[in-house]
RNA sequence: GGGGCCGUAGCUCAAUUGGUUAGAGUACCAGACUGUCGAUCUGGAUGUUGCGGGUUCGAGUCCCGUCGGCCUCGCCA
């Protein structure tokens, strides 16, 4: 090791050290070369500092500078010097002094990096997690994962604070075919056998309160095998609670609360509660989703009723076979060149819309190509309901019910950014970041799931349905409510949770209903089912995507840029090259053989 | 599994309808320079155009395949 030992931080140094003599090191940063002085920008996690090689100070250490290069890792003594008035750098925390150097000793030295370490370099993606070490050597990255790092510390102190334990639950675990594909991880004991990570510790902190662990939470890995997206990762991490006792109101108190929490501790910044609450239903009706983005209006209306009685076939046709029309206020898009509107049409079209009509408002009433389809009266009743002025164009998708409130929904969304009503990201310029809490409740228990002819868990099988819905439960599957709720944030569903069921004969008819048999139900959910025997309490929880919550805080939209080693779209590591071949003989003790692809 | 975009110097990108020696910025290297902080100035080096095949007198450009990255639909109880 090093005869210098750091006496401060790169972040550290002030005006008031001057004078006073420090050890530093970190990494060269830049390197601006004068030929006579020499100045390094050094850098560590807490900041940079000023380092001044002066020949008249030290020759020694002078000449020794000039082999510096960036990323050279360098101990440093000198004496903490106060910057003349007009070179005082105020761009730099530590900017009012610099160090000359007495004694320089390089670490180790580094090849030209694949890319420069700045926060504002734009490198591949590729590249950035080839090189996730170099990657996170950017001080915007550590600043990412230092924030995530916060929230969870507040979390943790505010789940003490209210009694919560935390517990840890096992990562090898039984395979639940419901829901997400499992990672399934194969048993050398056990040959031919298999454990699966767990999509959620869900049954577990069940289990915990049958045990009477009363209020559990965990900050935990959770591994789903879906193809990815910008939002979703293949291992992801859930804030995890549950607690017994309780009704809807009580967990969603506490969430609030630990939302407060993390907002003045981690932003410092005042948010209300309670957040207002939106049922399923109104949701789907008012903005074809069940995760609204509620920063701006824009919500959908529906003309099915017009639309029958119409001239134009399309609406008519849909609306006569039990389809729907309905449509969005675009409000001042009338100025839409017949492109633009072309490419909302493709925009919608991948969501399963077939077509997207549109009328554009100005004072003589509505215009368009189909216009002649629609009678006067027609046409200002269509204007009535959507409050149309001069200068709007309408929007409307006429399919099933999941087509129309999928496409407006998104086309919403695409609207509500080109007319500026979704805040800039603060990063690339906007202004404050504006939080958007809601919750949505009363959401079906079942959906009917037309591909495979059966019903499926919205939320999932052990969502307890309303006591009150219980006798229809068999007669009225659709229209029993279940104890469910969703916390959104800024149109980004942050997490879901239930009241779940305590009592094995209500679990047992949810099984069937879900069309698992008394024997499937016993092999793959028999310990929980068993446990609901013996004194089960009510219970209830809530998980949040911690990865989400973080980014949205953030003010980013890629839940990467907050995961230290995150995966590619292709669910690889770069950096490690996982997933990889192993040796045969590894296969061999698990008793696998390889199936080769056609 | 489907659709789309992309792959050119270490990095970010350019290169007219297919046309001669594939360029720029930056990084890098060398030299100059005692107050810079995106240092500056002068000079230099840098390419299997992801890979394989095809069309063509001629391919970075067109076609087929393949690999990789990204976005998206399906999927994600």
């Amino acid at each position: 090791m090093s005869d210098l030992q750091r006496t401060h931080t790169c972040g550290q140094l002030r005006k008031e050290d001057a004078g006073s003599e420090v050890t530093l090191s970190g990494w060269v940063d830049t390197r601006r070369d004068h030929g006579g002085v020499i100045f390094i920008d050094l850098r560590d996690r807490y900041g940079k500092t000023q380092i001044v090689f002066n020949p008249e100070h030290n020759s020694e250490a002078h000449q020794q500078a000039s082999t510096l290069r960036s990323e050279y890792v360098i101990a440093l003594k000198g004496k903490v010097t106060e910057r003349p008035e007009d070179m005082v750098n105020p761009n730099l925390d530590t900017g009012e002094i610099e160090l000359f150097v007495d004694k320089l000793e390089i670490l180790n030295t580094s090849e030209t990096t694949p890319f420069e370490i700045t926060d504002d370099t734009e490198v591949s993606t590729e590249l950035r997690l080839k090189y996730r070490y170099l990657d996170l050597r950017r001080p915007v990255m550590q600043k990412y994962l230092a924030f995530r790092h916060k929230v969870c510390q507040v979390a943790r102190q505010y789940f003490d604070r209210n009694n919560f334990i935390e517990v840890e639950t096992p990562f090898l675990t039984k395979s639940t075919p419901e829901g997400a594909r499992d990672y399934l991880v194969p048993s050398r004991i056990n040959r031919g056998q298999f454990y699966a990570l767990p999509q959620s510790p869900q049954l577990f902190k069940q289990i915990l309160m049958v045990s009477g662990l009363d209020r559990y939470f965990q900050i935990v890995k959770c591994f789903r095998d879906e193809d990815l997206r910008a939002q979703r990762q293949p291992e992801f991490t859930q804030l995890d609670l549950e607690m017994s006792f309780v009704r809807e109101d009580d967990v969603i108190n506490i969430i609030e609360g630990l939302m407060v929490d993390i907002f003045s501790k981690v932003l410092n910044k005042e948010i209300t509660t309670p957040f207002p609450r939106l049922s399923y239903h109104d949701a789907m009706k008012m903005y074809g989703c069940d995760a609204p983005d509620l920063r701006f209006g824009m919500t959908i209306e529906e003309i099915t009723d017009i639309a029958k009685k119409t001239d134009f076939k399309v609406f008519q046709k849909v609306a006569e076979s039990g389809g729907q029309v309905r449509g969005i206020n675009a409000t001042g898009c009338a100025s839409l060149s017949r492109k633009e509107i072309d490419e909302l049409t493709t925009f919608v079209n991948q969501f399963g819309a077939k077509g997207l009509a549109w009328f554009k408002v100005d004072e003589s009433g509505l215009t368009s190509q189909i216009a002649k389809f629609f009678t006067a009266e027609e046409q200002s009743e269509i204007k009535e309901r959507f409050k149309a002025a001069p200068g709007d164009l309408l929007l409307f998708v006429a399919d099933k019910e999941s087509v129309v409130s999928q496409s407006l929904s998104q086309l919403r969304l695409n609207i509500g950014k080109r007319n500026g009503l979704i805040p800039a990201r603060p990063h690339s310029g906007g202004n404050e970041k504006e939080f958007n809490f809601s919750w949505i409740v009363d959401f079906p228990l079942l959906e009917f799931n037309e591909e495979l002819g059966r019903y499926d868990s919205l939320h999932h099988p052990f969502t307890s349905p309303r006591q009150e819905d219980l006798q229809i439960l068999e007669e009225r599957p659709l229209d029993v409510r279940a104890r469910a709720y969703d916390i959104v944030l800024n149109g980004v569903e942050l997490g879901g949770g239930s009241i779940r069921i305590h009592r094995p004969d209500i679990q047992k008819r949810i099984f069937h209903l879900l069309n698992i048999d008394d024997e499937t139900a016993q092999k793959r959910f028999g310990f929980l089912l068993e446990a609901l025997k013996y004194g089960a309490p009510p219970h209830g929880g809530i998980a949040l995507g911690l990865d989400r919550m973080v980014t949205i805080l953030l003010g980013l939209d890629d839940i990467r840029e907050v995961i230290a080693f995150p995966k590619t779209q292709k669910a690889t590591c770069l950096m490690v090259d996982a997933p990889s071949e192993v040796d045969e003989n590894q296969l061999k003790d698990l008793g696998i053989s390889l199936r080769k692809p056609e």
